[in-house]
DNA sequence: GGTAGACCTGGACGC
DNA sequence: GCGTCCAGGTCTACC
């Protein structure tokens, strides 16, 4: 780790590569995480998050693009095994180590899918934790994406701890940021408590429930990271926590690095009607034929497709 | 296995 | 400003 002195301030900074070909623009917009707290993102561009490392030292992180990967940079002067564990959440939030050869391949074949080797697409951002990721993606369902945010923040506000040390970005704007809650803060309060002040509504029990059970051990989700089970059955295995469905079980394999199956919302079933049957209302399984010749890659095939609706927004 | 209704919130809309 | 309606997935009960 190198350190280096940024508007008086002392920062330290690690250098990870990413298998190629990576483009750090097309990992933050994968979809909208980058958009949810405690992800702060500017044009220049940096990525912020705050993690909170082996050693319970919670910092606020800056992720830059540089060459063939990514520099990260923190306020705090990390031990070793401390500097380890931050590479090690870098690579999973960037999925740094994924390769996507074989799925370019059968994407060249396809005008829709033409960008994506050339774009560096695939990857999906991810928060640090399984856990805050399974949290956001019970938070987007049944619910506007303002509703979404809105949910986040107060979690993070209520809930999260905040960034110790001296992070520049944090000494610059002078305002302390937080963590995500961890499933032990969570689980210290209550189901009444996420509903009246949080104001998750009727989620407030699934993610009552969800951190009671992580904090408790009866789940083990950040085991998942390394899963090795059979797409269907962690399909199962998802679908098994409360709040969590079919459109958020797909979702969360999604970010898991498994495409076999598609996220399918309303908002899936607009792209394929539009796309395919001018306009007419479709259900989930038009949209799960679609794809279906994409075999295990199809939930990525149906997420990088260039749709013709996407365009009519622009215009 | 399929389906209806309830869940909760915020935004849009009409008055 | 207030009341009503609607959109957004998942759960439970029921067939």
């Amino acid at each position: 780790m190198e350190f280096l002195i940024v508007e008086g301030i002392v920062v330290h900074e690690l250098t990870l590569s990413a298998a190629p070909p990576f483009d750090f623009l097309s990992v933050v917009y994968s979809h909208g995480w980058y958009q949810l707290t405690p992800f702060r993102f500017n044009e220049e561009p940096v990525l912020e998050t705050v993690v909170r490392l082996h050693s319970d030292v919670v910092t606020n992180i800056e992720m830059r693009p540089v060459d063939g990967g990514v520099k990260v940079r923190t306020g705090e002067d990390l031990s070793d095994s401390d500097q380890k564990n931050l590479q090690d959440q870098v690579s999973w939030m960037l999925d740094l180590e994924r390769e996507f050869s074989a799925f370019y391949t059968l994407a060249e074949k396809e005008p829709k899918l033409a960008h994506v080797r050339k774009r560096a697409k695939g990857r999906l951002l991810r928060s640090p934790t399984l856990f805050e990721d399974l949290v956001k993606t019970i938070l987007t369902t049944n619910t506007s994406w303002a509703g979404t945010k809105r949910m986040v923040s107060a979690l993070v506000d209520l809930y999260g701890e905040p960034a110790g040390g001296t992070g520049s970005e944090q000494m610059k704007e002078g305002g302390v940021r937080k963590t995500f809650p961890t499933p032990q803060r969570l689980a210290k309060t209550s189901e009444k408590e996420l509903r009246e002040k949080a104001r998750l509504g009727y989620r407030s029990p699934y993610i009552y429930q969800l951190a009671e059970k992580v904090d408790k051990g009866e789940l083990d989700l950040e085991a998942l990271k390394q899963n090795q089970l059979p797409v269907d059955e962690l399909y199962k295995f998802l679908r098994a926590i409360k709040g969590v469905g079919g459109y958020a079980a797909a979702y969360l394999l999604l970010l898991l690095g498994m495409y076999d199956r598609i996220p399918v919302d309303s908002w899936a079933k607009k792209l394929v009607s539009v796309e395919w049957y001018d306009g007419e209302p479709v259900g989930e399984k038009h949209v799960l034929e679609r794809f279906e010749t994409w075999g295990e890659w199809k939930a990525l095939a149906f997420w990088l497709w260039d749709w013709d609706y996407m365009h009519t927004l622009e215009n």
